[in-house]
Order: structure tokens, then C-alpha cells, then sequence
DNA sequence: TTGAAAGCGCTACCAC
DNA sequence: GTGGTAGCGCTTTCAA
């Protein structure tokens, strides 16, 4: 009766075997050299009664799940979410579900997903990692598991990755600063050791360098809103010398903006501003604030292409790939002199 | 030598049967009085080889495969973003993963979500539904899953949902504008079906009408930008009458916002506006954007309860549960007269 | 060209 | 208190 359906039930019912079913489904008719008519029984049976294969089972068998973990810092930001819509929707149309989490960088709940992901057998990753999983996603490779990283990068660590050039954005960001005659120019980063974060220091140091300014550097932590903005005041309260910011981030930034504004300073006349990572509402803020774009849907595309491609080809091959996307400087209001 | 390791494994090496290690395994040892030794004995060796039990082989035999599908209208809108943040950090905690989906509003893609989500086995559903996958609801709880519906309900579907109260939202907000003395008050909506859209408009025709105005509706379809805009804008020069506007969602606030500012009038002074859903953007913007503010936490926590309630106890009580949570109305300078 | 059957690793019923 | 074993549904080797 409502007996469930399987690929025993349709051998029965066919009087075939399940081996020969087997086959059909999987498309290998061809090779095990199945008679046409045979074929065409089947797919009309499965047709008629509607049957989906049981993907459990078949992983179990396989050891291939057709889902892929995507870890990101944080699913809410629209960096990340941005990319996550990118990333599900290719996946989606080539068979892959995607799993997703968020480590907020923190290294023990990140080390306890991959954990997680390892069991539920996911067949490759994308990962935003955070400093210290080094080992464990060396481990991933050594696995034989696909591993993407994104948007920073491990030092050891043999994965592919996708990145934008993180260095030479701010210092460009820096240097157009320069040229619109600023002096003081203030970097407000985050205190991180990621690399992304890194570079986008050096970028900095290297523009101030070459033009023989005083380098002014903050790092604040971001906890989402008012130490934040505490910190940043009182850090331009101390150097009223300064006359323009590049922020590491687009909430930092905005941090910074409404920091500013409590400040009674505007932009760009008392203070000039320019942000890494676009947002709309630099767009729409008055004045809008010039920045930084990074390339989010090129981001997202290079990193599900690298990994369905490892994917189909198995074992992968050890070449290691790097990618590195340039970004768009968007020049608006905030750092005009 | 590298073995894997199963639970076959570990009774063969400990000289017991597979059936004990199971048992100790999943805690039923108290029950099935097995010594304390023994348990002690298994456990100490599974910590030492550090054995992981395999989920697909458990699921397969189990039929649960501990993950929540999340099918939302589009992940990287902030809103669902936000709630998908929050569901993922509670389901995790619980043991539970999550796959996810964006719909786009799309019957035929949700449809087939849908389907690739039963073909997973996934144990639960938390959806966001357009309009016209009512069947396909009501099938997946005929078949005995628990489905959360959420931001919006779908009439004549047996599901749980959490949604918050649109009707009286808007309401308020259009008191509010008249209170401050509009008497020309726009409506600005998508051309939706959607239960939470009618709501809204319900409630903004409630308040015109009491107040014997005018009612001036526009319903524009949203294609995240310039089409929208020029809608919007066109609709506002048509309507010189107009002094305030109460926008259906965000986003549609921003296509306006950008619309009145092309058209060079000021808000409040030429027009005022109120949003629903609030953004990061309306809070920074000059002037700042008076706005009804959806409890997000609470919408996804409701949402991961009600549905981890649901998968704990089977089979599940069918009696339905609605949750209407309510929205606070955050006043800003847009709406000052 | 087709079929039998051995597992993938686990749960849980039934025996002892 | 503990163990044997029958599947969950599928893939794939080997035989016929």
C-alpha cells in the first residue's frame, strides 16, 4: 500500500533486480550496456510513482553528502550575507545545500563547527577563519576535503583562497587623501592579527611613509556599538591635529561617523573620511562618505567555482590557488578638500 | 591500523558487543543496567581513540538528520540576515545545523527547495512562504514535519507562525502623522498578496479613513533601484498634495529617499516619512528617519523554540500556535511637523 | 545484459 | 546486564 518507496520496491514491482535500477538512476545504463526498452520501463516507473532516491542512504554509501560548509565571521553583516546569498545560489544549481555558521572569530567555536561539519560529512568548505585553526584546516586538506578560505588568509596554511588586494586599496585610499592636500592622516583598524587587516595596515604605513607624514594608528575593538564610539572619540579628542581617517571597516566607520558627529566636527571640512568595505549608507549619509568597494558577487563567484571545480575532480589536485580581486574606490564627498 | 574506527571497532577492541557500546553511547545505559564499570571502560576508550559516531549511518537508520531547513525570501537582506544569525546560534546550541535557502518570492524555486530540503530528511522547517506554496506547507506537516511560518502567514495552512502585529504597526504610525498635523498621507507599498503587505495597508486605511483624509496609495514592484525610484518619484510629482509618506518596508524607504532628494524636497519640512522595519541607514541619516522597529531577536527566538519544542516531543500536538509579537515605534526628525 | 549479495555504520528488538 | 542480528536504502563488485 503506502509501502515506502525505494529502489527495492521498483525492482519488484519492474521484476528486475536492483542492481539494474540501480544503474538507470545513476546513469549508467549506457556503459552496463542496458537494453533501451528496459531503460525507458524504469524512468517511467520512477516517473509515474514519483520517486526520490533516499540521499542518506546514497551518502552513506558514497561518503559524499552534496553539502558544502560555508563558516563565516559573522552570517549578519551584509559583507557576509552578501556573499552567502551568492554562494547558496550557485551551490543550489549544482546539486550542492549549504550549510552555514558563524564563528564570531572565536578559534574554540570555530574548532568545535569544523568538528561538527567533519561529522555530518560535508564534502568541501568555505571558511573565513579566524588566527589559529591553522592546524585544523590543514587537517581538512589532508583529508582530502576541498577547502576554500576567504576574505583573509593563513600563514602555512595549503588551501586556496580568495582575497582582494587589501595593501594596495588603503594605500591608494591613503594617497588620494594625500593629494587632496590632508597631513594628518589617522588609520582606525581593529585589533586583529588577520591578515586582511594586516595589509590594510601596511597599506597605510607604506602611503605615510612614502609621503613622510606622521602616522596616526588606532585600534579599537568593536563591540557593536558604544565603547566603540567612546574609544574613537576620545582617540581624535587626544589628536585634534588630525584632519582625515581611513577606517579598516565599514562599522568601525560607522562607529566613527556618529563619533564624529557628537563631536561637532564636519565632514569633510574638520574631518575627512574614507571607509574600507562599502555600504549603502555611505551612499545615502550626508555627506556620503567616499570607500573602498570590495568585489562581493566576484568574491563569492571565484570562491564556489574553486570549490565545485575541486569537487568534481577527484583526488583534487595539490596545486594551491590564490585569487586576488581587485576593489573599486568610490570617491564621494567625505574626502574632498 | 588507521581502521576507521566504528562502533564495531570499539567492541571488537574491548572484547564487548556492538549492542553495549551503542547503548552506552547514547545514554541508555542507566536504563538497560549496564555496569558501571563497563560504561566507564567504554567511555575511556572512546575518549582515547577519540571516536566520533557517524550521523549519516544514524540518520539513515534514525530517519533524523538533526538539521532545521531555513527558507527565507532572501538572506542577505538585513532582517534576514539578522534572523538567520540568531536561528543558527540557537539551533547549533541544540544540536542542530542549519541548511538554508533564499526564495527570491519565487512559487516554482520554493517549490523545488522544498523538495531538495525532504530529500535531505531535514527534521524541520522554518519558511518565510510566498504566496501559492500552501499545498506544499500543508503537505510537509501532514507528513508529520514541524514547520514554523514566519514574517508573514499563509491563509488555510496548518503551520505554527510568528509574525508581528502590521496591521496595528502602521496604524500608529499613521495616527502619528496626523497627530503631527499631515493631512496628506501617502502609502507606499510592493504590488504583494503577501499577508504581512495586506496588513500593512489594512492598518494605513484604517487610520486615513477614521480621520476622514484622503487615502493615496501607490504599490510599485521593487527591483532594487532605479526602476523602483523613478516610480516613487513620479508618483510623488503626480501627487503634489502629498506631505507624508509611510513606506511598507526599508527598502522601498531608501528607493524613496533617494527619490525626494532627486526631487529636491526636504523632510519634514516638504514631506515626512516613516518606514517600516527599521535599518542602521534610517538611524544615521539627515535627517534621521522615524521608523517601526521589528524585534528581530525575539521573531527568531519564537521561531527556534517553537520549532525545537515541536521536534523534541513527537509525535507533535497539532494544535497550531500563532505568536504576534509587537513592534516598537522609534520617532525620529522625519516625522516632526 | 542482468542479478545476487556484500557492505556503509548505526539502532533497537529479542534472546539469553 | 549483555550480545546477536536484522535492517535503514543505496552502490558496486563479481558472477552468470
Amino acid at each position: 500500500m503506502s509501502k515506502r518507496i525505494s529502489i527495492s520496491s521498483i525492482a519488484k514491482d519492474l521484476g528486475i533486480s536492483i542492481t539494474t535500477v540501480s544503474f538507470v538512476l545513476n546513469g549508467k545504463a549506457q556503459e552496463k550496456r542496458i537494453s533501451d526498452k528496459l531503460v525507458k520501463k524504469v524512468m517511467d516507473y520512477v516517473e509515474k510513482i514519483d520517486y526520490k532516491p533516499n540521499s542518506l542512504a546514497r551518502s552513506l554509501r558514497t561518503g559524499k553528502s552534496n553539502i558544502i560548509g560555508l563558516i563565516v565571521e559573522d552570517i549578519s553583516y551584509p559583507f557576509f550575507a552578501a556573499i552567502a546569498k551568492e554562494i547558496e545560489d550557485k551551490a543550489y544549481r549544482n546539486g550542492y545545500k549549504i550549510i552555514y555558521s558563524s564563528t564570531e572569530n572565536n578559534v574554540a567555536k570555530t574548532k568545535e563547527l569544523l568538528e561538527m561539519y567533519k561529522d555530518k560529512h560535508v564534502d568541501g568548505y568555505i571558511i573565513v577563519p579566524p588566527e589559529g585553526v591553522e592546524q585544523e584546516v590543514n587537517d581538512l586538506y589532508a583529508d582530502g576535503k576541498p577547502v576554500v578560505l576567504l576574505d583573509r588568509y593563513l600563514d602555512g596554511v595549503e588551501a586556496d583562497y580568495v582575497t582582494v588586494n587589501n595593501e594596495d586599496s588603503v594605500y591608494k585610499a591613503a594617497q588620494h587623501l594625500i593629494q587632496q592636500g590632508f597631513k594628518n592622516i589617522a588609520f582606525i583598524t581593529l585589533n586583529s592579527l588577520q591578515s586582511q587587516m594586516q595589509d590594510r595596515l601596511s597599506g597605510y604605513e607604506r602611503a605615510i611613509k612614502e609621503a613622510g607624514l606622521i602616522p596616526y594608528i588606532k585600534e579599537v575593538s568593536y563591540d557593536g556599538g558604544e565603547r566603540t564610539k567612546k574609544h574613537i572619540s576620545s582617540f581624535l579628542q587626544r589628536n585634534r591635529a588630525i584632519d582625515s581617517i581611513v577606517f579598516a571597516t565599514n562599522y568601525l566607520c560607522v562607529s566613527g561617523l556618529k563619533a564624529i558627529k557628537e563631536l561637532g566636527l564636519r565632514i569633510p571640512e574638520h574631518i575627512a573620511v574614507v571607509s574600507f568595505d562599502d555600504y549603502e549608507l555611505f551612499e545615502m549619509y550626508a555627506p556620503s562618505i567616499t570607500s573602498i568597494a570590495q568585489p562581493t558577487g566576484a568574491i563569492a563567484e571565484q570562491a564556489i567555482n574553486m570549490l565545485l571545480s575541486r569537487l568534481k575532480k577527484s583526488p583534487p589536485d595539490k596545486k594551491k590557488q590564490d585569487i586576488v580581486l581587485q576593489t573599486s574606490f568610490i570617491v564621494r564627498e567625505s574626502s574632498k578638500n
